[in-house]
Formats: structure tokens, C-alpha cells, sequence
DNA sequence: GCTTGCGTTGACGCCGGCGTCAAGGTCTAG
DNA sequence: CTAGACCTTGACGCCGGCGTCAACGCAAGC
């Protein structure tokens, strides 16, 4: 299979695919004329990291997965390294998560605050209960 | 005030300050020997944009606040085109918290399969209960 | 032979928010 | 006079994941 097939069954661009080749995620065999030659289990290899990509993970993230598929196992996630990668994902996500909450909150009350702020027209004297501090978030 | 003054009291570098500078966020009136010099009120502006930044502003995104503190208000939030920010960042956050939500369920059960998989020892037969497939969540 | 559509490598561009160096000028203390 | 601390502008680097252009080779049909 050359690059123009694989890309358009993957659904990618002909230089995603180079590139993943030039991180080592994607391999192939060179014909006599120097055209790549993919494999069949390429295919399924870039619609892993795809697929994991489109989850937020890192190229350099999906790495466990695709080597997991290339040592025979027909789930990418069930190698020690996957499962490391799948549980740090997780932890980042929940920490996102939390620290988005926060942010939320921290939003709609200096946006309560800015409304308030504009009830009072031009002019009114003071009516500073000040703002909100700032999170530090990072 | 000087560029090396203010930046202490912000708490960033003079590096970031003129950036600001070039993006029309801060501004300086120029000493004779053309060094920087920034009025008092800068401080607060600084202030501002850093502690929107740390709540995932972009400095773009920062700008109509710092206008509203220009135009003499001791609210940063209070002039129109920062509500406007404000509501939009709210409605990216809710979305994003949605996302990422969907992503954590979907990373959890991919887990869960991959556990699976990983119980069956090498060589036991098929037990093929296809992976959940993956999200378009962009 | 010529066009057309494939393929090849190499290299720069982009986005955001600065860091970091380069090569200078300015001011002050000793 | 000189060292050192401050200031100036300009420009390249970085991170990720490619897009896009350049300049070329290969294969096949007319």
C-alpha cells in the first residue's frame, strides 16, 4: 500500500503520515523506485493514534499504544506501558478538571462583581467590596 | 517609574512588559535618554492581564479590560466588551468541562478494557468485545 | 514526447507568550 | 576612568502537529 492509499483510508494527509514516520510511529518497506510500502497493519496503527490523539493525548503519548499493536496484542491499551499512560491521563484530566471548576466559579463571580459594579452608574459614590483575588491556577 | 521598577512590583519580566508594550496592552511615555517610564497606574494593568492570563486569558483577551480600566473604571469587568469576554470564556469553560468529561468516561472505559484484555493470559482464544470507539470531540 | 498524477526530500511557516542572546547606550559610585 | 547595573532595539528559539511550497523523480496513457 502507498502513501496516497493509506492516507485517504485513514483519513489523514500524506504529510501526517510522514511525519509520524519520522517520530517512529509509523513504519515502511521501500519499493525499488523509492515509494513507500505500508504494511496492512499500518492502517490500523494510525487510526490508533488517531483515535487517541482526538483524545487529547500527545503524539509521544500514543507511542505505548502502537508498540502494542506491533508486539502482536490486538488491544493497544493492554501493555504495562499503555496502562501507565492511560492512568496518567486520567490523573491529568481530573486535575483539569478540578482546576477548571475553579476557574468557572472564579469567573462567574467577578462576573456577578462587574455587573454589579455597572448597576451603579456613573457617578455613585463607592461602592467597593473588592474583587475576588486571583487563583493561582498554575 | 522604570521598566526594571515595575516589573519587580508586577512580578514578571522586562521581557513580558515589553511585550505588552508591543501589543498596546501597557503603555510609556519615553525619559529623555529614551528609557521607559510608566505611570503608577500601569501597575494595575499589569496586574489585570496577569491575573486573567492565570485563568486561561489570552493576552488578546485581556485587552478590553485593561481598555475599561484606561477609561476609568475601578472595574476592570465592568465596561461591555469585558462582560462580553467574560460570558464567552464561561460558555468555552462549560464546554470544554463537557469535553473533558466525555473524555474522562471514555478514557475510564478504554481502561477498563485494556484491564480486561490484560487478564486474559497470552494465548487464551478470542474474547473480542470490540474497544468503544473513540470520540470526534474537535 | 508530453501531460497528469502519483511519489520523494528539504525546509520554512504558523500559533502564543515569552526566553535568551547580541550589540550597543546611559547613569552612578568609587 | 572604569566597572557595574540599568536601559535600548532586533532577532532567533521553543513547543506540537502538522500545512505548504519548492524542486525534483517515476509511471502510465495519449
Amino acid at each position: 500500500m502507498r502513501i496516497g492509499e493509506l492516507a485517504r483510508r485513514a483519513g489523514v494527509s500524506t504529510r501526517t503520515l510522514r511525519h509520524y514516520e519520522a517520530l517512529g510511529l509509523v513504519t515502511a518497506r521501500r519499493a525499488a523506485n523509492g515509494y513507500r510500502d505500508y504494511a496492512g497493519t499500518e492502517l490500523r496503527a494510525v487510526a490508533e493514534i488517531r483515535a487517541l490523539a482526538g483524545l487529547g493525548f500527545t503524539l509521544e503519548e500514543t507511542r505505548p499504544f502502537v508498540q502494542c499493536l506491533r508486539a502482536g496484542n490486538s488491544v493497544s491499551g493492554s501493555c504495562p506501558d499503555s496502562i501507565a499512560v492511560y492512568r496518567r491521563k486520567l490523573a491529568d484530566i481530573d486535575g483539569y478538571l478540578a482546576r477548571l471548576s475553579l476557574v468557572r466559579e472564579e469567573l462567574q463571580a467577578q462576573l456577578a462583581h462587574a455587573l454589579a459594579a455597572r448597576a451603579q452608574v456613573a457617578g455613585d459614590p463607592q461602592c467597593e467590596f473588592s474583587r475576588p483575588g486571583s487563583l493561582p491556577l498554575r
